[in-house]
DNA sequence: TTGACAAATGTTAGCGCTAACATATGTTGA
DNA sequence: TCAACATATGTTAGCGCTAACATTTGTCAA
């Protein structure tokens, strides 16, 4: 019991009975099994984090923010990766629940009605990452997707683009919001044409986002600019467009989502809508971290915001 | 007990029992306690995969391959990052044998000789992924790096290109194998030059790639082509070379490594080696899987290869 | 010095499961 | 029909830890 709480409490063993144990789990190679701890206290320090994606770039960076808040703590990460699925989602909490996590990091949140169930009867804290919403089921970490794409656009009618294009891969709920707020402020300016909107439920990437530009030049060769959902699409339309001999930014504008490291050094320097990815994931772990040491923490909804990176690919000159 | 065999060998039960237990499961929601069965056991269903980096693009293909294969089954995957610290590596190779886990995947063969000594006196199967060498602890799976970066040194040669150039960024064990395999084929065919080697030991980036190339242009303005330790600084130094107006493939080749999916994507393709680094995580995982079903399967390395892949960003006309 | 209380240490039982063994039930051939 | 055996089910104890309580030791004021 005296070693139990030198592991635990050593604030409540005195100094001399402390260094006597210490030396004995030294000298013996003691290492404690969180198995019987977690079967005698019925809880963890597992902190559950499902993901859609373990190979989209936007999740290794939440999940290196997380793992750099989870540094030097005693909580332990367990990553699920529901590829996109509901269903699979739904099997991950039932997993993760049965192993009595001390938290759980959930990414967004359109969670199916089920999986919704098992979360309000399950009794951890949980925080829901990537986007901020009504309805919180805890905390939430996020930024609202349909102001960062309205603001995207904005930037592209502000730079003098007329006749703007949306290019969209895999149809993800956030997805969905920005090409709402697309459609919103084009609807607004007047230039909102569905001919122009190109999407596939097809998983992103460099290659899909030349063949999405190649689609929209064929539907709607009167585009001017393109606001894609992602940099992987973006940095793809750019590439088609020098394929194509179309001068970007003059004749073709391009912007992408979530300002990855390579937007800037593109050539043209690509414009994009930053968000804070690593920070989302720190933000949401340090969060959960604060409300296990003290429950009675207030409950925080965090809005990170989203900045709008304008650059050499919508750089039009008048 | 009956309930615990109908859930582990339900073939040991009859058939009326068995529905009976499973009816009793359903109607009051039982779910086992994997703690118990830890503890009451002394093994887990938890696999732990200890990767340097969670961004890095290499390892989120290769953590997919093993998320993939273990879909399904009953095993977890529990994961570590080492951000390519071998300290952080050895507490987490301790933290994970604690949790007596049923494998351990490792990244790479260059484990410090304190994290050697922890894993040879541990009870579990494990693979060695990323590289083939000698003296395995367990199993392995990966492919040379020297051999590799030699076939891609050997295409930049035949390609006609005389003055080759190699840029590194993180100098990890990997890539420092890579370059071996640079200097030894450019040695032999009279074209080695340190001053056309550059690196740093900065985490790779496009943005690096871009100012390495400009290093190397300022340090041997007379290099004709470059092979990049991995393709984010082969994206940046095209980028750079375009830039500056410089005729890729013409005036400069460019080679990559890894083969990320951009590579064939960008303008003009670039070349690179092709890595199996899906096939890499499920291969692994699949050979644990079998060697944990029957711990008589012989012990294996798995030599996955890698293939160049020639592209426009080194097809210079003669 | 003593009682009253706080601080430190010790004791007990049980968390939920499963290995190992014990018993009961079924099945077969003579 | 019954022994002889196989198959199915039940019993017991213990995995290593910690909550809750019990006891001991220390500290202090009267």
């Amino acid at each position: 019991m005296t070693v139990s709480r030198v592991l635990r409490e050593p604030d409540k063993v005195s100094a001399k009975a402390r260094e006597k144990v210490r030396a004995a789990i030294d000298k013996l190679g003691y290492v404690p099994d969180p198995a019987a701890s977690a079967l005698a206290t019925g809880r963890t320090n597992v902190i559950g984090f499902i993901v859609p994606s373990v190979t989209n770039n936007v999740f290794s960076d939440v999940l290196s923010g997380v793992y750099k808040a989870a540094e030097g703590t005693e909580w332990q990460i367990q990553l699920g990766n529901s590829r996109y699925s509901p269903l699979e989602e739904e099997r991950l909490v039932r997993t993760f629940l049965s192993q009595r996590p001390a938290g759980l990091i959930l990414s967004g949140i359109d969670q199916s009605s089920e999986t919704l169930a098992l979360l309000k009867r399950a009794s951890c804290r949980m925080v829901q990452i990537m986007e901020t919403g009504p309805d919180p089921l805890d905390m939430m970490v996020g930024f609202s997707h349909l102001d960062a794409a309205r603001a995207a656009t904005r930037h592209l009618i502000e730079a003098g683009y007329v006749r703007p294009g949306f290019l969209a891969a895999r149809l993800d709920p956030r997805t969905q919001r920005r090409l709402e707020g697309f459609r919103d402020v084009t609807r607004r300016a007047g230039c909102l044409s569905d001919e122009r909107i190109v999407t596939t439920p097809k998983p992103s990437s460099v290659t899909l986002g030349g063949l999405l530009m190649a689609d929209l030049l064929a539907r709607a060769p009167e585009t001017d600019a393109v606001l894609c959902n992602n940099d992987d699409l973006a940095l793809g339309a750019l590439f088609e467009c020098q394929r194509r001999g179309i001068d970007v930014p003059q004749a073709m504008g391009i912007c992408g989502f979530n300002d990855l490291e390579m937007m800037a050094a593109a050539n043209p320097s690509i414009s994009s809508v930053r968000t804070f990815r690593q920070e989302m994931g720190k933000t949401a772990m340090d969060m959960l971290i604060a409300a296990l040491r003290n429950p009675d923490n207030p409950v925080e909804t965090v809005d990170l915001g989203y900045q709008v990176m304008a650059r050499g690919s919508t750089a039009r000159q008048a």
